[in-house]
DNA sequence: TATTGTTATACTCTATAACTATA
DNA sequence: TATAGTTATAGAGTATAACAATA
């Protein structure tokens, strides 16, 4: 039998699902993205804030790992944070060179306040769909949510 | 009966999928951003390439508001893209203040090598994933696509 | 001597304002 | 007089290099 056949999983159907989502996700993602509730942040402050409150305190120089930004520049989007009272800077327990970064309630207000107007336009979007529709976007979600980890 | 019955097609459960759906995109999207072929364009540059090729020649003022950028940055932007002969620029038939930008060979071959690279690690992406799972998400991606134009 | 964070400086990208050519 | 496009200039945002404090 030919190569093809011994590895059914991956078709030209599928060739055509990549291209498919990669374009439906990038469009989706341009669409959330525009709907920011504080235009003043950055979207670099505004995924600095985000990752702080998911990971807990972290120190300038893990907070520029992460949002794959240099040292420096971190900086500068923690000191405009901290400007306006949505993070706070502490000092670390053992090592007196690093500095803990942590959100404050006033942070938390903000991305609570973000993440509700993002998913009020996508529950609009939602809303005009069909029942069936809908369906198949909540078997799929869970699949969506693991390749997006992978 | 309460208000809450009346429409009954938005539920809570759909509250969390939105934020699910949100968050998964918002992921995925900067996962396959990531991937890009040619690292040297700037992603307004590729987008106005893009946009070329979907809508055929346009004029820089189209463009500009296409790509909600101002005027005078399109400008950059094409001279940039005209620099490395991906898009060349032509007289108006009917208008000659007007300018007509369209995408050469090279620009084509650019963005079809781009598409190709982010499809191949999607690509990988979803050969990871079980029958089932990809069955799921090939039903859900016609609806994912209708939501991404709306 | 190595590491963490900051300051100093430069570069890229985009914006507003002023200018030129055509309608 | 209005419009399309460009040029001139300024303001964000991020990068590299040099520096201070601590390990």
């Amino acid at each position: 039998m030919s190569y093809a056949n011994e590895m059914p999983t991956l078709t030209a159907a599928d060739a055509a699902l990549s291209s498919t989502l990669r374009m439906s996700v990038m469009r989706l993602g341009r669409r959330l993205r525009s709907q920011r509730s504080d235009s003043t942040l950055t979207l670099t402050q505004l995924a600095t804030l985000s990752t702080l409150d998911r990971h807990g305190p972290l120190s300038p120089g893990e907070l520029a790992a992460q949002e794959r930004v240099q040292p420096p520049s971190m900086t500068r989007v923690i000191a405009g944070l901290e400007e306006r009272g949505l993070v706070v800077r502490g000092p670390h327990l053992t090592d007196r060179r690093q500095v803990l970064v942590s959100v404050s309630p006033a942070g938390k207000a903000l991305l609570r306040e973000d993440r509700r107007q993002r998913d009020a336009w996508l529950s609009q979007r939602l809303h005009e769909l069909s029942p069936e529709e809908l369906g198949l976007l909540r078997a799929a979600a869970p699949v969506l949510e693991r390749l997006a980890r992978s």
